[in-house]
DNA sequence: TAGATTGTTAATCGATTAACAATC
DNA sequence: TAGATTGTTAATCGATTAACAATC
C-alpha cells in the first residue's frame, strides 16, 4: 500500500493464491514458508519477501494460517470486490471464454455479451443472450461493467477498444494477437497463445540440440 | 548457443517476432534498435543486447534488415522446424484452440485431436476427424509428434501426462488450472487465464484506491 | 520456557541501461 | 569520407537470497 509494489511480486501473486486454494480444499490448516516454497519450487524467503509487501501475515514459531492468508491474497487481489465484465466477440475463443465457469468461482461477473454478427445476437451461452454490439455503449451506461474481455478478431480489435474506452472502460483483457497499449489510466492484460506456443517451440528445439 | 541464454531474453523473443512480422506485412525493409524500441517501449540497448546472445544480425550504420531478422528469430525459436503437436480434451478450449487458424500460419500442425467422450469422437474440427484417447498411444508411436497441447478438466490432467510422457512425449502445453510440473527433460509452458484475470484485477483495485 | 519460524536487514546475484569504440 | 548505428564492455539498478534478531 506505501510504496509501489514491483511487478515481479504482482505476478507472482495469482500462483500463491492457487496454491493456498488447493491447501484450503486438502483441509491443510497451517503452512510455514519452507513448507510452501518446497512445493512451489521458490525460496522460502522470497515468499516471505513478496507476502511482507503488504502486511505480515504470519506468526513467528507457527507459520501462515492457510484460510487467513488465502482470504488476505484474495483481498490484495481484489478478488472480493466482485468486479464485473462484459466480452466482446463470440467467436471459438469468446465462446471457450464465456462458457467457463472459472469465473464464477473466482469473484468475477459475466454480465453481457457482444458481438457484430445478426446470426450470433440471440443465441444464449450459458443462459445468457448475446446481445447486439451496437448497443453496447447503453448498456456500460447502464450497469458500469468493470472490465472488458476483447475477443475479437486482430483488424477489430483498436476500434473496439476505442469505442469501451469512450464508453468508460478502463480495464481490458486481450486475446488478439496484437498488442493492445493504451494510455496510463487504462489496465490492460494481454494474453497471447501464439507466444506461449512459440516459447514451447524454443524449448523443444533447445532440448533436441543439446541430446 | 555457447552460453545458457537468460529465461527473461526467451520470454521476450516471441515479441520481437510479432513486431518484426508486422513490420514486414508493413513492407518496411530496415530498422534500427532505437526505432524498433520506441515503437515497442523497451530500450534500443535491450534490444541489441537480447540479439547478440545469439549472434550479430545487425549492420553498423545501417541497423537491421527486417527479412533477415525475422528469419533469424523465427529460426532461434525454431518455427521453421515444422513442429507437430496433438490436442487432448475437445471441451470449450480444445475446441477453441483447434479452431484456430494461427498455429499453422506459425509454422505448426495440428496432427491428432483425441476426446473420451463418445459423443465427440467422430465429430469433425476444422476437417478433422476426433479421435478415440485409447488410440492415442499408437498413434504417437506412429507420427511422432513433437508437443501435445493439454485443454482437459484439472481432474484428468496428471493422468493424461503420465501416460503420455510413457508414449514418448516431451513438450505440453498445459491450459489446465493446475500447474504441470515434470522432469526436467520434459518441456512445459502452462497457460492460467484465471490468473491474466487475476493480474487484471489487482490493477483495477490498484487504480480505484489511487483515485 | 525452548523451539520454530517469522519479519526484516544486509549481501549477492543477475538483468537492464549507459557508454563508446568498432565499423559499415 | 562522414554519419549512423551496431556489438560489447562497464556501470547501475533491482530482484533474489541469506542471515539473524525478534517473538510467538
Amino acid at each position: 500500500m506505501d510504496r509501489k509494489v514491483s511487478e515481479s511480486v504482482i505476478n507472482r501473486l495469482p500462483r500463491y493464491y492457487r496454491y493456498l486454494n488447493d491447501l484450503l480444499k486438502n483441509g491443510t490448516e497451517r503452512i510455514s514458508s519452507k513448507e510452501l516454497s518446497d512445493r512451489m519450487g521458490v525460496t522460502a524467503s522470497q515468499i516471505r519477501q513478496d507476502l511482507n509487501c503488504f502486511g505480515g501475515f504470519g506468526q513467528q514459531g507457527y507459520g501462515y494460517n492457510v484460510q487467513t492468508l488465502h482470504q488476505e491474497i484474495a483481498n490484495i487481489l481484489g478478488l472480493n470486490n466482485g468486479y464485473s465484465a462484459i466480452l466482446v466477440g463470440v467467436g471459438n475463443m469468446g465462446h471457450a471464454f464465456a462458457s467457463n465457469t472459472k469465473f464464477e468461482t473466482r469473484g468475477f461477473k459475466l454480465v453481457g455479451i457482444f458481438d457484430i454478427d445478426a446470426n450470433k445476437i440471440g443465441t444464449e451461452i450459458r443462459g445468457q443472450a448475446v446481445r447486439d454490439y451496437s448497443t453496447v455503449g447503453e448498456f456500460i451506461q447502464q450497469y458500469r461493467p468493470n472490465m472488458a474481455i476483447l475477443t475479437v478478431p486482430k483488424t477489430a480489435m483498436h476500434k473496439v477498444a476505442q469505442d469501451l474506452i469512450g464508453f468508460g472502460i478502463k480495464a481490458f483483457l486481450n486475446f488478439s494477437y496484437t498488442e493492445l497499449t493504451l494510455k496510463d489510466d487504462i489496465a490492460v492484460e494481454n494474453i497471447h497463445l501464439s507466444d506461449s506456443l512459440m516459447r514451447l517451440s524454443y524449448k523443444i528445439k533447445e532440448k533436441n540440440e543439446n541430446s
